[in-house]
DNA sequence: GGGTGCGCTAAGCGCTTGCTTAGCATGCAA
DNA sequence: TTGCATGCTAAGCAAGCGCTTAGCGCACCC
C-alpha cells in the first residue's frame, strides 16, 4: 500500500484542475483546496504554477513516449506494429484524457527552456511512428507516400481523443483505440495484387 | 473597399489574442490595445469578454458548417464527396487556424446558453460526414463499418490541424488536406473483388 | 524535559483582473 | 449659435491573482 505524499497530492490535484480549466484558468488556491491544503502549502512542494505544470507534462510526455516506443518493439510484423501502436497509443490518450489534455493543449503555456524539453519528446514520438512506416514500405508491406504526414495523421486520431473523451461516455477507450487502429492499417497497407495470392 | 468599423477591429483583435493566449489567458485590456483602443471601448462595443468570444465561436463554427455542407452537395459520386468534405474540411482549418484554434480549444470557456448554441452547429457538422458514410454504403462503393466513429476520425484529422499548423510552415494548408484527403478514401473505400472489374 | 527540525498555515504584499462611471471631443440638425 | 446624440477615454473600484514571510504545532532525540 503505497502512500501518497503531500507532493504528489498537489500533482494529482494540478492535474485534475489544469484539465478541467486550463492552466492560465486554473489558480494555486484551487489546486491547494483540491488538495485539501492552504494555498502556501503549494510553494512548500514546488516552485512555482508553471514549474507544476512541467512536472506534469514531462511525466506525460514520458509516459506516451514509452507507450509507443514498447508497441514499436512488440513485433517484427511491419501491420501488427502499426496496429498495435495505434491501437496503444490512442488507448493511452483515453485512459490518461487528463493529463493528454495537458500535454496536448498546455504545451505553450510551458517556459520556453520547458517547451523545449518535452518538444524533443515529442519529435522522438514521431519519429518512431515514421520509423515503423518506413519499414513496412521498406519490406513491400505498406504503402505510404508521405510518411511523415501519415505518421502525424495516425497520431491525431489518438491525440484528438483528449479533446471529447469522458470514462463513462457512449464508447470505451478500447473501442476507439480498436477502430482506430483498423483504419490505421487501411490507410497504410499495400492493396494485394489479387485475391489469390497467399 | 469595404471599412472596418472599430466593433469588427475588436473581434479582429480578440481572434488574435484568443488563439495565442487562450481565452482565459487573455485580458480585455490586451484586446483593447491591439485593437488601438482605450480598455473601456471593448465594452462600448460588446457586452463582455465571453460574448466576444461567442461571437468569435459562433461565427467560426457557422462557416466550418457553410464549407462542409457545400462540399457534401457538390457531387453525387460518394467516394468523390468524401475526399471533397475532407479536403474542404481540413483546408478550412489550415486556412483558419486561429479561428479553428478558438471554435475546438474554448468550447468549454463558453457559458451553459452559448455552449449550446455552437453545440448544435457541430451536431449537424457530425451528421452531415455520417450521412455522406451512410450513403455511400448504401451504394455499395464505401465498406464503413462504424459510421459514427469513422464520421468523427476523418473530421480529426483537420481539427488537429489546429494544434500546430502555422501559415508559412514547412507545408502548406492545400499539400494537407490533399493528404487527409487520400487518406480518407483509403479508410472507407470498399475493396474492389479483383483488379480486373472496369 | 528541553532542544531541534520539519510540514504546514495565517496573513498579507504588490499587482492585475473584468468591468463601470463620469465626462470630453466631434459632427450634425435646427 | 445652440442643443444634443455619438463614440470614445481617463480614472478607478472591488475582487482576485501568484507568491512571500513569519511563525505555530508536533514528532523525534539526547
Amino acid at each position: 500500500m503505497t502512500t501518497i505524499t503531500a507532493r504528489e497530492r498537489l500533482i494529482n490535484a494540478a492535474v485534475e484542475a489544469f484539465a478541467e480549466k486550463g492552466f492560465a484558468g486554473t489558480t494555486t488556491r484551487d489546486i491547494a483546496s483540491r488538495a485539501g491544503m492552504s494555498p502556501a502549502a503549494v510553494y512548500v512542494h514546488h516552485d512555482s504554477k508553471e514549474s507544476l505544470l512541467f512536472t506534469v507534462s514531462l511525466e506525460g510526455h514520458r509516459s506516451a513516449l514509452e507507450v509507443i516506443n514498447s508497441a514499436a518493439s512488440s513485433t517484427t510484423d511491419p501491420v501488427g506494429r502499426i496496429r498495435t501502436m495505434v491501437y496503444d497509443f490512442s488507448l493511452w490518450h483515453a485512459d490518461h484524457s487528463r493529463v493528454g489534455r495537458i500535454v496536448q493543449w498546455e504545451y505553450h503555456a510551458l517556459t520556453p527552456a520547458h517547451r523545449a524539453e518535452v518538444g524533443a519528446i515529442r519529435r522522438s514520438i514521431e519519429r518512431t511512428m515514421q520509423d515503423a512506416l518506413a519499414d513496412g514500405v521498406r519490406q513491400g508491406v505498406l504503402d505510404v507516400d508521405d510518411i511523415p504526414g501519415t505518421a502525424f495523421s495516425l497520431l491525431s486520431l489518438g491525440v484528438d481523443l483528449v479533446r471529447w473523451f469522458e470514462p463513462g461516455g457512449s464508447r470505451t477507450g478500447e473501442e476507439l483505440a480498436t477502430l482506430h487502429a483498423t483504419l490505421a492499417v487501411r490507410m497504410t497497407l499495400r492493396a494485394s495484387p489479387s485475391q489469390a495470392s497467399p
